[in-house]
DNA sequence: GGAATACTTGACTATTTTAGTCAAGTTTAT
DNA sequence: ATAAACTTGACTAAAATAGTCAAGTATTCC
């Protein structure tokens, strides 16, 4: 299973960015710092968020970025999705000859792999970035 | 997230094991040859197996191994415990000035991941070596 | 219109982890 | 005694990760 800081780093930025949504567009500088994540691998981070439409970018002076959608519209899935963290938990051997098709031949533990996967993605799908900030809300920033 | 090969081979290799049992010992050797795993690769794991007494070694000819525990009592949790697969999630940044220390000064994001390491671990808790072998009952190998 | 701010893109890389291999044993049944 | 099988530890190629670095382009504000 892949599940990284890029992940992790993406989730905090989103939130980070998710509590001034609708004041004011948000810097990667200020997030960089808030975050203590470097400006240079947000930035790799925000072109994924970008492209898959979760950020708008605000180009000049007082730029930043915008969630494109509302908070509560935003589940984790589509923020690792977009940044490439797969919850793919495992896959079955790759071409091997005892190996398991996903079909006929399923290895032993293929179904569970499946089960897993489900499990965690349900949990993904769930959460939204308006939850983590609503859970958060008391704290000072 | 850490859930490599090496967990998996456990898994499948214990499926396998407990599908025998009480029977008589299962050789590496055969395993390694049923799953398409390596034998070196396999006495690896075995090694870190039986030190945590999940399987019991037989040695001499027509040794192997064998469950120390009844295939129901054996979780799927202290498989990966056992060969150092953490199902621990992700780490907050370590040392951070920003950073998180688990208490006082929680990350944004902290909650969200202790959350969902204890979905996973749930899942693998309730998971027993048995249930796998059963969901598999109707195959052929 | 020019400076400053901030986004944008792409190439590059050190470190770590993974998934093994290799070598040299020891133990025990027959 | 010999072969089967476990046991241990060191080593390593390849891939993934977590970035850095460099060179832009676009926009706003003065």
């Amino acid at each position: 299973m892949k599940l990284t800081s890029k992940g992790r780093y993406a989730v905090m930025a989103l939130a980070d960015l998710a509590r001034f949504d609708n004041i004011s567009p948000v810097s990667l500088r200020d997030i960089s710092l808030r975050q203590g994540i470097s400006l240079d691998y947000l930035e790799q981070i925000f072109s994924k968020l970008r492209k898959k439409e979760i950020v708008q970018s605000v180009r000049g002076t007082q730029g930043g970025y915008i969630l494109n959608r509302k908070a509560r519209e935003i589940k984790l899935t589509n923020i690792f999705d977009a940044v490439d963290e797969k919850v793919k938990t495992l896959q079955c051997k790759k071409e091997s000859k005892k190996g398991c098709n996903g079909k006929s031949t399923k290895c032993l533990t293929h179904n569970l792999w499946d089960e897993l996967e489900n499990h965690i993605n349900n949990f993904f799908d769930k959460k939204s970035l308006d939850d983590l900030v609503k859970s958060n809300f008391e704290r000072k920033f």
